[in-house]
DNA sequence: TATAAAAGAATGAACGTTCATTCTTTTACT
DNA sequence: AGTAAAAGAATGAACGTTCATTCTTTTATA
Protein backbone atom coordinates (compact mmCIF):
# COMPACT_ATOMS: atom_id res chain seq x y z
CA UNK A 1 0.00 0.00 0.00
CA UNK A 2 1.16 3.61 -0.50
CA UNK A 3 2.85 5.21 2.31
CA UNK A 4 0.25 7.71 4.06
CA UNK A 5 3.24 10.32 3.34
CA UNK A 6 3.54 12.96 6.38
CA UNK A 7 3.21 15.99 4.64
CA UNK A 8 -0.27 14.90 3.12
CA UNK A 9 -1.47 13.42 6.54
CA UNK A 10 -0.59 17.34 7.36
CA UNK A 11 -3.13 18.45 5.04
CA UNK A 12 -5.84 16.16 5.66
CA UNK A 13 -5.48 17.51 9.02
CA UNK A 14 -5.70 20.91 8.51
CA UNK A 15 -8.57 20.29 6.07
CA UNK A 16 -10.88 18.49 8.97
CA UNK A 17 -9.83 20.87 11.79
CA UNK A 18 -10.31 24.37 9.67
CA UNK A 19 -13.43 22.54 8.04
CA UNK A 20 -15.10 22.08 11.76
CA UNK A 21 -13.63 24.55 13.57
CA UNK A 22 -12.12 27.54 11.27
CA UNK A 23 -8.89 28.52 10.96
CA UNK A 24 -8.65 29.92 14.85
CA UNK A 25 -9.84 26.67 15.95
CA UNK A 26 -6.92 24.51 14.00
CA UNK A 27 -3.36 25.92 15.90
CA UNK A 28 -0.67 24.04 14.33
CA UNK A 29 -0.07 22.38 17.23
CA UNK A 30 -3.52 20.77 16.91
CA UNK A 31 -2.76 19.88 12.93
CA UNK A 32 0.34 18.16 13.82
CA UNK A 33 -1.25 15.93 16.49
CA UNK A 34 -3.94 14.93 14.42
CA UNK A 35 -1.52 13.98 11.45
CA UNK A 36 0.29 11.85 13.96
CA UNK A 37 3.65 14.33 13.27
CA UNK A 38 5.42 16.63 15.95
CA UNK A 39 5.00 20.80 15.78
CA UNK A 40 7.76 21.37 14.11
CA UNK A 41 7.89 18.98 11.12
CA UNK A 42 4.81 20.77 9.83
CA UNK A 43 7.64 23.75 9.08
CA UNK A 44 9.90 21.27 6.58
CA UNK A 45 6.64 20.96 4.35
CA UNK A 46 4.70 24.38 4.40
CA UNK A 47 6.76 28.08 5.00
CA UNK A 48 4.21 28.69 7.58
CA UNK A 49 0.34 28.46 8.12
CA UNK A 50 -0.64 30.98 5.54
CA UNK A 51 1.17 28.93 3.05
CA UNK A 52 -0.70 25.74 4.28
CA UNK A 53 -4.09 27.21 3.77
CA UNK A 54 -3.64 28.40 0.88
CA UNK A 55 -1.74 25.22 -0.39
CA UNK A 56 -4.73 23.29 0.64
CA UNK A 57 -7.31 25.35 -1.33
CA UNK A 58 -5.42 25.14 -4.16
CA UNK A 59 -5.56 21.40 -3.93
CA UNK A 60 -9.09 20.99 -3.00
CA UNK A 61 -9.77 23.50 -6.41
CA UNK A 62 -7.81 21.03 -8.51
CA UNK A 63 -9.22 17.97 -6.83
CA UNK A 64 -12.81 19.40 -7.79
CA UNK A 65 -12.09 20.03 -11.09
CA UNK A 66 -12.09 16.23 -12.88
CA UNK A 67 -14.95 15.77 -10.17
CA UNK A 68 -17.18 18.17 -12.49
CA UNK A 69 -15.48 17.93 -15.93
CA UNK A 70 -16.53 14.23 -15.83
CA UNK A 71 -19.54 13.32 -18.68
CA UNK A 72 -19.48 17.07 -19.36
CA UNK A 73 -20.34 17.60 -23.00
CA UNK A 74 -19.09 20.78 -24.53
CA UNK A 75 -21.60 20.55 -27.64
CA UNK A 76 -24.88 20.18 -25.39
CA UNK A 77 -27.01 22.96 -25.50
CA UNK A 78 -26.48 25.55 -23.30
CA UNK A 79 -29.01 24.57 -20.67
CA UNK A 80 -28.00 20.96 -20.82
CA UNK A 81 -24.55 22.17 -19.99
CA UNK A 82 -25.23 24.32 -17.01
CA UNK A 83 -27.66 21.77 -15.17
CA UNK A 84 -24.52 19.29 -15.57
CA UNK A 85 -22.09 21.35 -13.91
CA UNK A 86 -23.88 23.10 -11.78
CA UNK A 87 -25.53 19.70 -10.19
CA UNK A 88 -21.97 17.70 -10.87
CA UNK A 89 -20.72 21.10 -7.91
CA UNK A 90 -23.17 20.10 -5.68
CA UNK A 91 -23.24 16.54 -5.62
CA UNK A 92 -19.06 17.09 -5.23
CA UNK A 93 -20.15 19.25 -1.74
CA UNK A 94 -22.59 16.80 -0.25
CA UNK A 95 -19.88 14.07 -0.62
CA UNK A 96 -17.26 15.75 0.41
CA UNK A 97 -18.87 18.07 3.40
CA UNK A 98 -15.24 18.97 4.34
CA UNK A 99 -14.15 20.54 0.95
CA UNK A 100 -17.24 22.70 0.89
CA UNK A 101 -16.58 23.62 4.49
CA UNK A 102 -12.86 24.62 3.86
CA UNK A 103 -13.73 26.29 0.79
CA UNK A 104 -16.86 28.41 2.36
CA UNK A 105 -14.00 29.17 5.38
CA UNK A 106 -11.78 30.34 2.70
CA UNK A 107 -13.74 32.13 0.68
CA UNK A 108 -15.31 34.07 3.99
CA UNK A 109 -12.07 34.90 4.96
CA UNK A 110 -9.25 37.99 3.84
CA UNK A 111 -7.45 35.29 1.29
CA UNK A 112 -10.72 34.27 -0.50
CA UNK A 113 -11.78 38.23 -0.84
CA UNK A 114 -7.94 38.26 -2.29
CA UNK A 115 -7.80 35.68 -4.43
CA UNK A 116 -10.95 36.93 -5.92
CA UNK A 117 -9.81 40.12 -6.49
CA UNK A 118 -7.02 38.35 -8.21
CA UNK A 119 -9.07 36.28 -10.43
CA UNK A 120 -11.59 39.22 -11.76
CA UNK A 121 -8.76 41.50 -12.28
CA UNK A 122 -7.48 38.58 -14.49
CA UNK A 123 -4.00 38.23 -12.55
CA UNK A 124 -4.82 34.68 -12.41
CA UNK A 125 -4.77 31.77 -14.03
CA UNK A 126 -8.03 30.33 -13.07
CA UNK A 127 -8.68 26.77 -12.57
CA UNK A 128 -12.18 26.37 -12.91
CA UNK A 129 -13.21 28.13 -15.78
CA UNK A 130 -15.65 26.10 -17.58
CA UNK A 131 -18.03 27.99 -15.40
CA UNK A 132 -16.95 31.69 -16.43
CA UNK A 133 -17.18 30.50 -20.31
CA UNK A 134 -20.49 28.65 -20.14
CA UNK A 135 -21.79 32.05 -18.08
CA UNK A 136 -20.33 34.37 -21.05
CA UNK A 137 -21.65 32.24 -23.80
CA UNK A 138 -24.99 32.26 -22.09
CA UNK A 139 -24.65 35.77 -22.22
CA UNK A 140 -23.87 36.63 -25.91
CA UNK A 141 -26.72 34.33 -26.63
CA UNK A 142 -28.71 36.10 -24.39
CA UNK A 143 -30.15 33.51 -22.97
CA UNK A 144 -29.17 34.80 -19.26
CA UNK A 145 -29.89 37.86 -17.40
CA UNK A 146 -28.75 40.80 -19.15
CA UNK A 147 -26.28 41.95 -16.29
CA UNK A 148 -22.62 41.65 -15.37
CA UNK A 149 -20.96 38.28 -15.69
CA UNK A 150 -19.93 38.56 -11.96
CA UNK A 151 -23.64 38.94 -11.04
CA UNK A 152 -24.44 35.80 -13.05
CA UNK A 153 -22.20 34.13 -11.06
CA UNK A 154 -23.31 35.28 -7.66
CA UNK A 155 -27.27 34.92 -8.93
CA UNK A 156 -26.95 31.38 -10.06
CA UNK A 157 -24.12 29.83 -7.49
CA UNK A 158 -25.97 32.04 -4.73
CA UNK A 159 -28.84 29.36 -4.22
CA UNK A 160 -26.85 26.30 -4.90
CA UNK A 161 -24.36 27.32 -2.05
CA UNK A 162 -26.95 28.85 0.11
CA UNK A 163 -28.72 25.26 0.37
CA UNK A 164 -25.50 23.01 0.03
CA UNK A 165 -24.83 24.79 3.62
CA UNK A 166 -28.20 23.99 4.88
CA UNK A 167 -28.00 20.11 3.98
CA UNK A 168 -24.02 19.79 5.34
CA UNK A 169 -25.10 21.81 8.57
CA UNK A 170 -27.57 19.19 9.19
CA UNK A 171 -30.78 21.99 8.58
CA UNK A 172 -32.27 19.45 6.31
CA UNK A 173 -31.58 16.54 4.46
CA UNK A 174 -31.42 16.50 0.76
CA UNK A 175 -33.00 13.81 -1.58
CA UNK A 176 -32.63 14.05 -4.98
CA UNK A 177 -35.46 15.97 -6.31
CA UNK A 178 -34.35 18.64 -3.83
CA UNK A 179 -30.92 18.75 -5.13
CA UNK A 180 -33.19 18.45 -8.89
CA UNK A 181 -35.57 21.47 -7.66
CA UNK A 182 -32.26 23.68 -6.10
CA UNK A 183 -30.36 23.56 -9.69
CA UNK A 184 -33.67 24.30 -10.88
CA UNK A 185 -33.82 27.34 -9.13
CA UNK A 186 -30.60 28.36 -10.07
CA UNK A 187 -31.32 28.00 -13.55
CA UNK A 188 -34.51 29.72 -13.00
CA UNK A 189 -32.80 33.00 -11.55
CA UNK A 190 -30.13 33.29 -14.28
CA UNK A 191 -32.14 33.01 -17.36
CA UNK A 192 -33.65 35.44 -18.98
CA UNK B 1 -26.73 66.80 21.95
CA UNK B 2 -27.19 63.61 22.82
CA UNK B 3 -23.98 62.80 24.76
CA UNK B 4 -22.10 59.92 22.83
CA UNK B 5 -22.73 57.01 25.68
CA UNK B 6 -19.98 54.30 26.13
CA UNK B 7 -21.72 51.88 25.75
CA UNK B 8 -22.66 52.93 22.33
CA UNK B 9 -19.02 54.11 21.49
CA UNK B 10 -18.00 50.41 22.54
CA UNK B 11 -20.64 48.86 20.24
CA UNK B 12 -19.91 51.36 17.17
CA UNK B 13 -16.46 50.28 17.49
CA UNK B 14 -17.02 46.72 17.71
CA UNK B 15 -19.38 46.69 14.24
CA UNK B 16 -16.50 48.74 12.55
CA UNK B 17 -13.48 46.87 13.59
CA UNK B 18 -15.41 43.41 13.05
CA UNK B 19 -17.22 44.17 9.96
CA UNK B 20 -13.57 45.46 8.58
CA UNK B 21 -11.12 42.71 9.93
CA UNK B 22 -13.62 39.90 11.25
CA UNK B 23 -13.72 38.40 15.17
CA UNK B 24 -9.80 37.97 15.33
CA UNK B 25 -9.13 41.43 13.87
CA UNK B 26 -10.99 43.32 16.50
CA UNK B 27 -9.23 42.54 19.72
CA UNK B 28 -10.50 44.21 23.10
CA UNK B 29 -7.69 46.76 23.01
CA UNK B 30 -8.71 48.08 19.89
CA UNK B 31 -12.01 48.33 20.36
CA UNK B 32 -11.19 50.23 23.09
CA UNK B 33 -8.86 52.54 22.11
CA UNK B 34 -11.08 53.37 18.75
CA UNK B 35 -14.04 53.81 21.25
CA UNK B 36 -11.62 56.28 23.49
CA UNK B 37 -12.15 54.08 26.25
CA UNK B 38 -10.19 52.04 28.28
CA UNK B 39 -9.69 48.13 27.91
CA UNK B 40 -10.92 47.70 30.94
CA UNK B 41 -13.94 49.79 30.54
CA UNK B 42 -15.23 47.45 28.06
CA UNK B 43 -16.07 44.93 30.49
CA UNK B 44 -18.31 47.43 32.78
CA UNK B 45 -21.12 46.84 30.00
CA UNK B 46 -20.10 43.64 28.67
CA UNK B 47 -19.47 40.35 30.67
CA UNK B 48 -16.71 39.10 27.87
CA UNK B 49 -16.03 39.30 24.32
CA UNK B 50 -18.70 36.89 23.27
CA UNK B 51 -21.80 38.68 25.01
CA UNK B 52 -20.44 41.91 23.61
CA UNK B 53 -20.50 40.12 20.01
CA UNK B 54 -23.94 38.90 20.62
CA UNK B 55 -25.68 41.90 22.05
CA UNK B 56 -24.34 44.01 18.76
CA UNK B 57 -26.14 41.30 17.09
CA UNK B 58 -29.20 41.70 18.22
CA UNK B 59 -29.03 44.75 18.40
CA UNK B 60 -28.51 44.90 14.49
CA UNK B 61 -31.33 42.58 13.88
CA UNK B 62 -33.43 45.14 16.03
CA UNK B 63 -32.46 48.30 14.05
CA UNK B 64 -33.05 46.30 10.55
CA UNK B 65 -36.82 45.71 11.24
CA UNK B 66 -38.45 48.79 11.02
CA UNK B 67 -36.62 49.72 8.20
CA UNK B 68 -37.68 46.73 6.39
CA UNK B 69 -41.25 47.05 7.62
CA UNK B 70 -41.57 50.77 6.42
CA UNK B 71 -44.43 51.30 4.16
CA UNK B 72 -44.85 47.30 4.14
CA UNK B 73 -48.73 46.51 2.64
CA UNK B 74 -49.96 43.98 4.56
CA UNK B 75 -52.53 42.70 2.12
CA UNK B 76 -51.05 43.46 -0.91
CA UNK B 77 -50.26 40.54 -3.20
CA UNK B 78 -47.84 38.37 -2.55
CA UNK B 79 -45.80 38.82 -5.11
CA UNK B 80 -45.91 42.91 -4.10
CA UNK B 81 -45.18 41.73 -0.80
CA UNK B 82 -42.13 39.51 -1.64
CA UNK B 83 -40.62 42.47 -3.81
CA UNK B 84 -40.81 44.86 -0.98
CA UNK B 85 -39.26 42.67 1.44
CA UNK B 86 -36.70 41.79 -0.21
CA UNK B 87 -35.79 45.32 -1.60
CA UNK B 88 -36.02 47.17 1.40
CA UNK B 89 -33.47 44.35 2.83
CA UNK B 90 -30.98 44.50 0.17
CA UNK B 91 -31.33 48.52 0.28
CA UNK B 92 -30.66 48.96 4.02
CA UNK B 93 -27.73 46.58 3.49
CA UNK B 94 -26.09 48.55 0.47
CA UNK B 95 -26.76 51.46 2.50
CA UNK B 96 -25.37 49.98 5.80
CA UNK B 97 -23.10 48.17 4.56
CA UNK B 98 -20.87 47.34 7.63
CA UNK B 99 -23.94 45.85 9.16
CA UNK B 100 -23.99 43.74 6.54
CA UNK B 101 -20.76 42.74 6.79
CA UNK B 102 -21.50 42.09 10.28
CA UNK B 103 -24.18 40.00 10.05
CA UNK B 104 -22.09 38.20 7.77
CA UNK B 105 -19.11 37.37 10.24
CA UNK B 106 -21.87 36.18 12.74
CA UNK B 107 -23.61 33.85 10.66
CA UNK B 108 -20.05 32.43 9.37
CA UNK B 109 -19.34 31.86 12.61
CA UNK B 110 -20.20 29.37 15.57
CA UNK B 111 -22.89 32.03 17.19
CA UNK B 112 -24.32 32.48 13.81
CA UNK B 113 -24.98 28.73 13.37
CA UNK B 114 -26.51 28.00 16.97
CA UNK B 115 -28.42 31.22 16.70
CA UNK B 116 -29.79 29.24 13.42
CA UNK B 117 -30.25 25.98 14.98
CA UNK B 118 -32.32 27.70 17.59
CA UNK B 119 -34.22 29.56 15.04
CA UNK B 120 -35.03 26.45 13.91
CA UNK B 121 -35.72 23.90 16.30
CA UNK B 122 -38.08 27.36 17.49
CA UNK B 123 -36.11 27.79 20.81
CA UNK B 124 -36.40 31.50 19.75
CA UNK B 125 -38.40 34.51 19.88
CA UNK B 126 -37.12 35.49 15.96
CA UNK B 127 -37.56 38.53 15.26
CA UNK B 128 -37.57 38.76 11.42
CA UNK B 129 -40.77 36.47 11.17
CA UNK B 130 -42.17 38.26 8.10
CA UNK B 131 -39.91 36.70 5.90
CA UNK B 132 -40.97 33.08 7.10
CA UNK B 133 -44.56 34.11 7.45
CA UNK B 134 -44.92 35.49 4.20
CA UNK B 135 -42.99 32.92 2.62
CA UNK B 136 -45.29 30.28 4.57
CA UNK B 137 -47.99 31.96 2.75
CA UNK B 138 -46.54 31.90 -0.47
CA UNK B 139 -46.00 27.43 0.29
CA UNK B 140 -49.66 27.54 0.94
CA UNK B 141 -51.35 29.00 -2.16
CA UNK B 142 -48.55 27.57 -4.12
CA UNK B 143 -47.34 30.69 -5.40
CA UNK B 144 -43.38 29.15 -4.57
CA UNK B 145 -41.56 25.68 -4.74
CA UNK B 146 -42.41 22.80 -3.45
CA UNK B 147 -39.78 22.56 -0.93
CA UNK B 148 -39.21 22.65 2.47
CA UNK B 149 -39.57 26.38 4.42
CA UNK B 150 -35.73 26.32 5.02
CA UNK B 151 -35.01 25.88 1.19
CA UNK B 152 -37.06 28.75 0.33
CA UNK B 153 -35.29 30.96 2.38
CA UNK B 154 -32.04 30.02 1.31
CA UNK B 155 -33.02 29.99 -2.96
CA UNK B 156 -34.82 33.43 -2.38
CA UNK B 157 -32.11 34.91 -0.28
CA UNK B 158 -28.98 33.44 -1.72
CA UNK B 159 -28.69 35.77 -4.78
CA UNK B 160 -29.55 39.10 -2.79
CA UNK B 161 -26.54 38.15 -0.26
CA UNK B 162 -24.09 36.96 -3.00
CA UNK B 163 -24.81 40.20 -5.15
CA UNK B 164 -24.91 42.57 -2.33
CA UNK B 165 -21.36 41.10 -1.13
CA UNK B 166 -19.98 41.45 -4.64
CA UNK B 167 -21.13 45.32 -4.33
CA UNK B 168 -19.87 46.11 -0.76
CA UNK B 169 -16.47 44.60 -1.93
CA UNK B 170 -16.36 46.35 -4.68
CA UNK B 171 -16.64 43.69 -7.58
CA UNK B 172 -19.36 45.50 -8.81
CA UNK B 173 -21.07 49.16 -8.57
CA UNK B 174 -25.08 48.42 -8.34
CA UNK B 175 -27.05 50.57 -9.63
CA UNK B 176 -31.04 50.61 -9.53
CA UNK B 177 -31.97 48.34 -12.47
CA UNK B 178 -29.34 46.10 -11.36
CA UNK B 179 -30.93 45.99 -8.19
CA UNK B 180 -34.17 45.36 -9.63
CA UNK B 181 -33.04 42.91 -11.65
CA UNK B 182 -31.30 40.96 -8.37
CA UNK B 183 -34.72 41.01 -6.85
CA UNK B 184 -36.22 39.85 -10.14
CA UNK B 185 -33.92 37.10 -10.14
CA UNK B 186 -34.92 36.54 -6.29
CA UNK B 187 -38.42 35.59 -7.32
CA UNK B 188 -37.95 33.59 -10.28
CA UNK B 189 -35.44 31.36 -8.50
CA UNK B 190 -38.53 30.75 -6.15
CA UNK B 191 -41.79 31.10 -7.87
CA UNK B 192 -42.92 27.95 -9.06
C1' DT C 1 28.67 -7.38 2.18
C1' DA C 2 29.73 -4.90 6.35
C1' DT C 3 30.67 -0.62 8.44
C1' DA C 4 31.44 4.15 8.93
C1' DA C 5 30.20 8.74 7.62
C1' DA C 6 27.16 12.08 5.98
C1' DA C 7 22.64 13.84 4.94
C1' DG C 8 18.05 14.44 5.75
C1' DA C 9 13.91 14.22 8.49
C1' DA C 10 11.64 14.66 12.71
C1' DT C 11 11.23 16.05 17.34
C1' DG C 12 9.49 18.87 21.14
C1' DA C 13 10.94 22.22 24.46
C1' DA C 14 11.48 27.08 24.42
C1' DC C 15 10.69 31.83 22.78
C1' DG C 16 8.40 35.97 21.80
C1' DT C 17 4.07 37.81 20.93
C1' DT C 18 -0.78 38.55 21.23
C1' DC C 19 -4.92 38.50 23.47
C1' DA C 20 -8.94 38.42 26.82
C1' DT C 21 -9.52 39.35 31.26
C1' DT C 22 -8.44 40.98 36.05
C1' DC C 23 -6.47 44.00 39.46
C1' DT C 24 -4.95 48.23 41.33
C1' DT C 25 -4.81 53.01 41.01
C1' DT C 26 -6.66 57.40 39.63
C1' DT C 27 -10.39 60.48 38.48
C1' DA C 28 -14.97 62.57 38.72
C1' DC C 29 -18.99 63.46 40.96
C1' DT C 30 -22.15 64.30 44.95
C1' DA D 1 -15.05 62.50 52.35
C1' DG D 2 -17.08 58.79 50.12
C1' DT D 3 -18.48 56.27 46.20
C1' DA D 4 -18.89 54.83 41.57
C1' DA D 5 -16.69 54.98 37.09
C1' DA D 6 -12.74 54.83 34.32
C1' DA D 7 -8.14 54.02 33.38
C1' DG D 8 -4.34 51.32 32.24
C1' DA D 9 -0.82 48.20 34.02
C1' DA D 10 -0.47 43.42 35.10
C1' DT D 11 -1.58 38.53 34.37
C1' DG D 12 -1.55 34.20 32.42
C1' DA D 13 -3.04 31.27 28.77
C1' DA D 14 -2.63 30.28 23.90
C1' DC D 15 -0.48 30.67 19.76
C1' DG D 16 2.87 30.49 15.65
C1' DT D 17 7.38 29.70 14.97
C1' DT D 18 12.37 28.46 15.87
C1' DC D 19 16.19 25.61 16.85
C1' DA D 20 19.40 22.46 19.19
C1' DT D 21 19.20 17.81 19.30
C1' DT D 22 17.99 12.96 18.09
C1' DC D 23 16.57 9.46 14.98
C1' DT D 24 16.52 7.39 10.31
C1' DT D 25 17.98 6.72 5.79
C1' DT D 26 21.28 7.03 2.22
C1' DT D 27 25.87 7.07 0.48
C1' DA D 28 30.74 6.00 0.45
C1' DT D 29 34.44 3.05 1.64
C1' DA D 30 36.95 -1.28 2.30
Amino acid sequence: MTKPNKRDEIVRSALELIAEHGFHGAPMAMVAERAGVAAGTIYRYFENKDVLIKELYQELENKMYPFIMDGYAAEAPFRVRFFHLWTALMRYFIQYPLDFRYLEQFRNSPYGVASRRDKILGNDAGRCDVFRELLEQGAAQQVVKDLPLILLFSISFGPLLAVTRDHILGFVQLDDTMIERTIEACWDAVKR
